[in-house]
DNA sequence: GACGGAATGTCAACAAGTTGACAATGACGC
DNA sequence: GCGTCATTGTCAACTTGTTGACATTCCGTC
């Protein structure tokens, strides 16, 4: 989640994004951005554009693997589960995050759902144009498994703090994860991270209302400010010590 | 965790593995037994054998990556996180179980620490073998991908499990998956799981006497028979649908 | 077959999160 | 500016898990 100085909630982009623009979007950050130009122009070669509007999926749990994904614009959320109708596990991305790469690897079916939760622009390159890559460049498959590696370390540190910790130290960890992104530094103070009670719920584990009262406790211990619909987190590293013993 | 007819806690073999041996067994089974003849000559031949004692690290968080590792005989620990001298997410593995690659696509320091339960022999690929590997034959980058993915949809299936079930569901779903190993299949009643009720507690993010508690549910309702050191799966099939409302 | 350490069984007081309900507030379209 | 819907704030009763303490059982060893 980056640092927007717009109020929460409001759509990054009104109109359509086109191809190049995309292009110049995920070569100038995230994974790709750190490939070499080779490797760049070669994804880029075989990518199209797909809109997505809010509840739209780009794939769901279950599909056969069909590409890999670059979030370009827009926010996404990734659905594990569902017990008795409510959602378990889900993740909310902002741009530009990878996806889709588990399947590409081991070629089994898709694990969790994606759907888009506001108007969203994804990059799609087609199963076909990647088995293309990597069957004329066999080196690559390992700058493609960076996605995976990271994602991995991301799934770690996640479970690390889900499994034993109070419910205002879960909630604090779950925002510098989301305001991190694939980061791997701190988030500057004043970032804004765009996501309502009910999603960060969701994800902790927690009831709406436990994630309530732990902003409650956050804000007045000044770590974060509450907003609609978005948490702006005041003080990232005060956060990231909570609980460190 | 397999289906060891003898008692629970007892070691599985007494005396020493020759590297012969070890490698009969990780042919045999797990990750590599799948790969080509060719990757797994490369392999075994840049591998050598370790001991460890019970309590003994291979590697600890924050170690530089020095190469992969596959467990082919004893049971070891993967620990990520203390938390007030609490372990937290310690999982447990058994043979064969092939780890430490997430170091060596991304060259960063190891996440996790990984200690032995009991007495273990462990296959060390050293980092310079791996990378000769990969050099002289890149498209191998994508097998050894293979074991990132495996674990990464582990993990994903753990983090569902873990975010929102009562204690007895989240109990269950862990006995499970360590029953499962890397498998897919749902294990044959009457498996034996091998761990004790501080292990499951410190998996499952909860105290070891709700564990106690929650076995004990487990039993009455006929699922599971508990054991000192370990737990029998009577009925896999209805553990698995716990959860399923 | 007795001993000692590890693992398990059990309990009561306590802490924490959930549920269900409802009020209050913010955002956005008309 | 008004109305509507999504989101947030708040509460009491309830359920669940934790903590700390202690007794019991099991295993391997002497």
């Amino acid at each position: 989640m980056t640092d927007r100085p717009s109020p929460a909630g409001r759509p990054t982009s009104t109109g359509r994004l086109t191809l190049d623009r995309a292009a110049a979007v995920v070569s100038a950050r995230g994974w790709l951005a750190e490939q070499p130009d080779e490797l760049r122009r070669l994804v880029l070669g075989g990518a199209r554009l797909m809109e997505r509007l809010p509840g739209e999926y780009v794939y769901a749990m279950g599909d056969p693997p069909d590409g890999l994904y670059a979030l370009v614009a827009g926010r996404m959320k990734f659905v594990n589960y569902h017990i008795n109708g409510r959602e378990v596990g889900a993740w909310i991305t902002e741009p530009v995050d990878w996806f889709g790469e588990v399947s590409m690897f081991d070629g089994l079916p898709r694990l969790q759902s994606v759907v888009a939760v506001e108007r969203s622009t994804v990059l799609h390159v087609p199963a076909g144009a990647f088995a293309a890559i990597v069957a004329a460049e066999p080196h690559y498959w390992r700058n493609f498994a960076l996605i995976l590696s990271n994602h991995l370390r991301t799934a770690m540190r996640f479970l690390e703090d889900m499994a034993a910790a109070a419910s205002p130290i879960r909630v604090a960890r779950i925002l510098l994860m989301m305001a991190m992104g694939d980061k791997d530094r701190e988030p500057q103070p004043g970032v804004v991270v765009t996501v309502n009670q009910e999603h960060l719920a969701a994800t902790a584990g927690l009831s709406r209302q436990s994630v309530n009262k732990a902003l409650k406790r956050l804000e007045t211990e000044a770590m974060i400010e509450r907003r609609y619909g978005a948490v702006i987190l005041l003080d990232p590293a005060r956060l990231a010590n909570l609980g460190q013993l």
